[in-house]
DNA sequence: ATGGTTGTTGGACAA
């Protein structure tokens, strides 16, 4: 069972080569972030027609996510729990195939840092991490994946020093994610690829980043202890980035062996 | 070099 993620930065701006994408890497289960539009302008019957089911959580202008999969879905949460105030439309958790457990989540990017969009970000990842908790308390295959806004270690960004203040590469950031991970989840890439370099799954459209590969990785799947022992392959397929008027994420695929 | 790009939207904000 292959299982990808994917920043699409605008599903209706990326329309074509998110179809595209899914006739050639036929991905089982594809996670959507930062769809960019509200459920109703979801390209539902495009990718319905490629024989996808279709579980979307909108928001106008920003955010978004959705969980695309060959298998029948049922949605379990639209919101990361915690704090029943927050609006924004960054988690979509759903089983698949009824025995596998998804969530496409859109971690908050959290710059400027220092400042009111980081503690947003800090106090998102805290939720996550006791939700993680609950999740892992049962006995259902969990994976967790999407753009996490967090950079792991500097081997995962092209230029570490220059980028120690930002708020994907900050230690709080990643002492969280940590937290997260040591809960008893898997890391998918860093798990298959311990000695990768210049493994990234975004690069800023700015200042020619992508031809000169600045690049960082911070689009990540997790795998549940269930999953991790199927874990048979990973990777990030970095031509999407490459086409014309691309997103500024790629995706990045795992394979679970069957369970 | 206080730059550079994209998407939504129709000016400014987020990334």
């Amino acid at each position: 069972m292959k299982i990808a993620s994917w920043n699409v930065n605008s599903v209706k701006a990326r329309l074509a080569p998110l179809l595209g994408w899914l006739d050639s890497a036929k991905p089982d289960v594809l996670l959507l972030q930062e769809l960019k539009c509200v459920e109703a302008d979801f390209p539902r019957i495009e990718v319905e027609s490629r024989g996808y089911r279709v579980a979307v959580v909108g928001q106008k202008t920003y955010n978004g996510v959705a969980i695309l999969s060959r298998l029948p879905i049922e949605v379990a949460r639209e919101r990361l729990p915690g704090d029943e105030s927050d609006p924004q439309a960054r988690w979509v958790e759903a089983m698949v195939g009824g025995r596998l457990r998804v969530a496409s989540l859109y971690l908050p990017n959290g710059n400027p840092a220092p400042g009111e969009k980081f503690d947003y970000k800090l106090a998102w990842m805290r939720r996550l991490i006791a939700h993680a908790r609950t999740l892992l308390d049962g006995d259902t295959p969990t994976l967790l994946g999407g753009d996490y806004n967090v950079c792991p270690t500097d081997a995962d960004v092209y230029d570490p020093e220059g980028w120690r203040a930002d708020a994907l590469c900050r230690p709080e950031s990643r002492a969280l994610f940590r937290e997260l991970v040591y809960l008893g989840f898997t890391e998918a890439f860093r798990a298959l690829h311990p000695d990768a370099k210049s493994a990234y799954t975004f690069w800023d459209y700015q200042a020619g980043a992508w031809p000169r590969d600045h690049g960082l990785r911070i689009d990540h799947l997790l795998l549940s202890p269930q999953l991790a022992d199927r874990l048979a392959a990973c990777d990030i397929d970095k031509d999407p980035r490459g086409l014309d008027k691309p997103s500024d994420h790629t995706p990045i695929w795992c394979e679970l062996a069957d369970g």
